[in-house]
DNA sequence: TATGTATATTCGTATATCAGGATATAGCCG
DNA sequence: CGGCTATATCCTGATATACGAATATACATA
């Protein structure tokens, strides 16, 4: 029951659901999630610390980015804070307005390039049509 | 969305998790919370004006007593709220352990009888057999 | 190795939350 | 009215949480 109290408690932040309803587009890095929220990168850090530390998010690192996803099987409440999260980001205008964002960013994934030659993979990326989900 | 962070937040107590299940088995009053929890008055009290407040309950005075009950459309996590409490009570034992003792009860309602006049209607209501659940 | 970028973490402060204990309010009954 | 009971609320201290700002870490490239 704790574990449930945790994920309640997780979810009981504003910035923290906006994430949570993002993140059930696909998984973000963070630099994606600083952008369609328009907040500072200690703040996103912070709380995807404590997203994660109460088990509903993992992460895995790709290069100097970090990937956030969605979590599955770490308690009861979980399980149905994802239906809730899927049913209601199609109710509240705030999630509607941030998922708009998120899809309207430049490229999947990778929208902070830290060098040069980097935007120019990250270029190369987004020509390959393999990767490339609406024209 | 905020209607939703603030029924999280409500959830977000182990104390008040524990008070959302036992209310999942009917409207309670105040006394027989504090039974089964083994809580002091004010402790219970204060947890209730927070559930009552986030728009979790509803409450009715009778008499001297006032009972809470579960409320249903106050936003639409309180909707997937509800069901998790339904499926996930029979899976913690600590709830289990809650349901029992409630269901152990005296009587149905009012096991605090405030004078010895009122302890014999409670009495009386009793060796009613419409109100017997149980033998 | 040095540099730059993405992300994490720390620090200090303001605010919120929770608990226990005491007190206040409201209804019932004699 | 006065006393009893159920419930609500207030007060205070302890603890947790959120934030901005600054700093630290990890990785990639040259």
């Amino acid at each position: 029951m704790d574990k449930d109290v945790a994920v309640f408690k997780a979810c009981s932040d504003a910035t923290r659901l906006r994430i949570l309803f993002l993140l059930t587009e696909r998984e973000l890095c963070v630099c994606e999630i600083m952008a369609v929220l328009d907040m500072p990168q200690g703040k996103i850090s912070r709380h995807l610390a404590v997203l994660k530390q109460y088990g509903l998010l993992t992460d895995r690192r790709d290069g100097v980015w970090i990937y956030y996803a969605l979590a599955t099987d770490s308690s009861i409440a979980l399980k149905y804070i994802s239906v809730y999260l899927v049913s209601a980001r199609q109710v509240h205008e705030r999630v509607q307005a941030d998922l708009d964002r998120l899809r309207g960013l430049a490229g999947e994934g990778k929208i902070c390039v830290p060098r040069p030659s980097m935007a120019l993979l990250q270029v190369d990326e987004r020509e390959d049509p393999a990767l490339l989900g609406q024209p």
